[in-house]
DNA sequence: CGGACAAGCTGA
DNA sequence: CAGCTTGTCCGG
């Protein structure tokens, strides 16, 4: 066997982060590269995984196995399975598992293509026309670029693709694909992912795609782009937490080229990257919309989530756009007699009403009779309306018909006046023609329990300027506090406003990128929080447990990612989230 | 991950 | 001590 092709591979079995030794056979060989994938025998069943390395038995001393004999002989490579990402997303695999202390095999899956890829296209590497001269930095690294919401990137886009092969990553798959028909009809060759996997992995001038495209194979990279890279679809919401600006911007100082991060928010995490670059149109607060705002206090409190204001809009306007973002009917209520809050007599969560007279606990599914426990009164209060009961309260008010969507909705409704949650603001298309959005209930958003709220109410205006055209159209916020830097910032136009404000609480707090954090749950936790208080030095702190998690404090990421190391990867009954969104 | 095997618990 | 559960180790 001296001498034989040997193949290291990786697994793509979750929980079996480990290498193996397979010889690659010589009908094999001459297609074998690092990257493939393959299939193999492991343990008693074929496994698909990577090659992860390559090398002779006899002669490479990172492939030596230990002397002949003294474990059994290497079993063959059982197939190649066609294209796989590029070496340098190998490596780049290996970086992200420590980053976000995951296993490999969730990112190396990432950057491969769905189907087997038996043959590569031609490559096609036509750039875009050049816009008209705009200026963008040229060093290696990141370069956060702050534009207004409104503005088109795809200026910035073309403007990139002229150094070679550009990469860009963009918040969601349907603004993937509007970029790819833009790009194309200005004569760039553009692959987007994740259908044309195997022409970026031939090489294209620009590939496209959301936050999976990060990984995509970019031969050549010239350099990468991120769009609304402030956006936190960038981010993946399910453990490992990775982010795809984070990739980016790693993927980008390897390989030695610029990486732009275009922003109408450039938020503190965003800013410690790199230097920022701000251009003429942003530096005159071009693209936010005329905010509106209406102050809940000074209206008439019977008239809850439906200001005058708001009456009259749905009244005048042709096309208007309401966002509350919770979903269902009646979330929460109170006895209009006690004041008594409506609870679960199991298990004494809040309950809801999911149809009228009915009360439901979202926890258990216990029902309840429609009266007040403690006095019987029947008169409830709705404390917490969703946008379903929403949806007929401004069917009513506007004397029209009213559409709802939400992330579960299917079949986008055709209605002039829409109300739904966040997932409206995805779903819509500036070519809609919605002019005017209305955020019902802004103060949810400003005051939620979750990290980063005022960056992330910021970007919830700024993605409403963008679907409006801007200075074209009207965002009416309801709130009980006009005064907050986030609506000062968004009224203005100028987001450092507000997240100069952000920027300080951070510092102060040793928030991200102050610090780093993350979040460790499951069954598993205690034992493995126990490993970890054994390991850690003076400089992390551990909290909790606070609701069964437990929440790891560090200086840096260098030193919180190298400890999460060296207590090993989380198992099946422990999750780990770096730089979770949630606390 | 999933199989193999070893160490611990129960029952007659 | 068989029969079962629970835990730890390992795969090329």
């Amino acid at each position: 066997m001296t001498g034989a092709l040997v193949a290291r591979v990786l697994t793509d079995v979750s929980g079996i982060d480990k290498e193996f030794d397979y010889t690659v056979p010589a009908h094999l060989a001459d297609e074998a590269q690092v990257g493939c994938k393959v299939r193999v025998d492991l343990a008693g069943r074929r496994v698909g995984g990577w090659i992860v390395a390559l090398g002779e038995l006899s002669r490479d001393p990172d492939l030596a196995i230990s002397p002949e004999g003294s474990r059994p002989a290497l079993k063959a490579v059982a197939a190649l399975r066609g294209w796989g990402p590029t070496a340098d997303l190998v490596d780049l695999a290996a970086w992200a598992a420590w980053r976000w202390a995951a296993n490999r095999a969730l990112f190396l899956g990432t950057a491969s293509s769905r189907n087997a890829v038996r043959h590569l296209p031609a490559p096609r590497l036509a750039p875009p026309a050049p816009p008209p001269a705009l200026r963008l930095p040229t060093g290696p690294g990141a370069h956060v670029v702050a534009i207004g919401p409104a503005e088109d990137p795809t200026v910035i886009v073309a403007q990139a693709a002229q150094l070679g092969p550009l990469l860009v990553i963009v918040p969601t798959a349907s603004r993937a694909a509007v970029l790819a028909r833009r790009l194309r009809r200005a004569g760039g060759d553009v692959a987007l992912l994740p259908e044309e996997w195997a022409q970026a992995r031939a090489g294209a001038a620009v590939i496209v795609g959301s936050r999976g495209a990060a990984w995509a194979p970019c031969p050549g990279v010239a350099a990468v782009v991120v769009i609304d890279a402030h956006d936190e679809l960038h981010t993946s919401e399910r453990a490992p937490t990775w982010n795809s600006v984070g990739v980016a911007v790693e993927r980008a100082e390897r390989a030695g080229v610029p990486c732009y991060l275009i922003t109408s928010c450039p938020g503190p995490e965003l800013v410690a990257l790199g230097p920022t670059t701000t251009f003429e149109a942003a530096k005159q607060k071009a693209g936010w919309a005329s905010m509106q705002l209406v102050d809940q206090r000074s209206e008439d409190p019977r008239l809850g989530l439906y200001s005058s204001r708001l009456v009259d809009l749905l009244r005048s306007t042709e096309k208007v756009a309401c966002v509350l973002n919770t979903t269902g009917r009646v979330r929460l209520l109170a006895c209009g007699a006690c004041g008594t809050v409506a609870r679960c007599d199991v298990c004494h969560a809040a309950v809801s009403s999911p149809e009228p007279g009915v009360l439901s606990c979202q926890g258990c599914g216990a029902m309840r009779p429609y009266v007040c426990a403690s006095c019987t009164s029947i008169r409830l209060s709705w404390l917490r309306v969703g946008t379903s009961r929403a949806r007929e309260d401004l069917e009513r008010l506007g004397g029209r018909d009213v559409g709802e969507v939400t992330a579960a909705t299917k079949d986008f409704p055709s209605s002039s006046v829409l109300v739904g949650t966040e997932a409206l603001l995805r779903r819509l298309d500036p070519s809609s023609g919605f002019a005017t959005i209305v955020f019902l209930d802004f103060d949810r958003e400003l005051l939620a329990a979750r990290f980063g709220a005022a960056e992330h109410s910021l970007a919830l205006l700024s993605t409403a300027s963008r679907l409006v055209r801007g200075a074209a159209g009207l965002v009416v916020v309801q709130t009980r506090m006009p005064d907050h830097p986030v609506l000062q910032a968004a009224t203005v136009g100028d987001p450092a406003v507000a997240l100069s404000e952000e920027d300080s609480a951070r510092r102060a707090l040793r928030l991200p990128p102050y610090g780093a954090l993350a979040l460790i749950s499951g069954a598993g936790g205690e034992a493995w929080i126990a490993s970890l208080r054994e390991r850690h030095d003076g400089t992390v702190e551990v909290m909790g447990p606070n609701d069964g998690k437990w929440l790891v404090k560090a200086p840096d990421h260098r030193r919180l990612c190298d400890l999460l190391r060296s207590v090993g990867p989380p198992g099946g009954n422990v999750r780990v989230a770096v730089d979770p969104q949630r606390l």
